[in-house]
DNA sequence: GCGATATAGTATGTGTGCTTATCATATGCA
DNA sequence: TGCATATGATAAGCACACATACTATATCGC
């Protein structure tokens, strides 16, 4: 079945085949890796590497995530004794969340297996397309472009 | 919060948040028009508008989703009308799927409104980059661009 | 200090998205 | 012909993703 549809030459089913396949380069090596971690996952733990104790709201802020989603997200990370909870001091409604050692030790070995596998989502990309495509998707979803 | 972690300057990364905002973009401009269809939904109909009786191997290969997954897109779009099923003469497993006259109208009157929306996803890039986008975006998921 | 309003988190429901297993039916090959 | 293998579809289970509603707690304005 040839893609002779529009659907093809829409912005968003392209999209949408991108995140797909980032996905699958994902689980792939992860799972090569010997580990069981979303993509999802990866960015919450990376982000509590960076910012530890901040609150689920923020956390969920900082990765442009759904505040329900994260729930679910960091319970399972509890679950897998990768990060701990503790009611907040100062605001009793708010949850600091923090990595475990097991968990600080998982994000460090992860990391650098996926800052590798970004090279392989951009598989295909010439080394100066890849540059023109990180440019034109910092652009659209509006940050700025690493330095 | 700003994105000072090293998630930003990840390819996934970026297109799990285009891949989002897609979404986002899509969704708006569907309850705008008093409609109720997902993304996935309007590509499904769409397939079954240019290829009428595949069978649902078929239409995921011509999407690139996963089999299982369309078992329950098409069986929301029955239940409410917009596509028919029938097992198929010749190969009693497969189940030819179709567009009810419902549900042609309903395409008929998306698309044109599904074709608008994709300029607001890449709103933020001028013309030149747009096109520069859906070349690198068609490279990167192994699509010729339309002519 | 009290009531209106805002915020953190959870719960619920719907819809993907994928994996693995299972069933029914085709098909290929000895 | 007959059996191994492949394929179409469904089922079950897990993990997002988001809307909505609800609870608990803060905070703002008066």
């Amino acid at each position: 079945m040839r893609p002779t549809v529009k659907l093809y030459s829409m912005a968003g089913h392209l999209i949408r085949r991108l995140h797909q396949i980032s996905g699958q380069i994902f689980q792939q090596h992860m799972e090569q890796a010997g580990y069981d971690l979303t993509p999802v996952q990866f960015a919450a733990m990376q982000t509590l590497e960076a910012y530890p104790g901040i609150d689920q709201a923020q956390l969920a802020a900082a990765i442009a995530y759904d505040r329900a989603t994260i729930g679910g997200v960091i319970q399972r990370l509890e679950k897998r004794g990768y990060v701990q909870r503790v009611v907040s001091d100062t605001d009793r409604r708010a949850r600091h969340v923090s990595l475990t050692d097991d968990g600080l030790r998982l994000i460090r070995e992860l990391t650098p297996i996926v800052e590798a596998l970004q090279v392989e989502i951009l598989q295909g990309l010439t080394e100066e397309e890849r540059g023109q495509f990180m440019t034109l998707a910092h652009k659209l979803v509006g940050t700025t472009p690493a330095p």
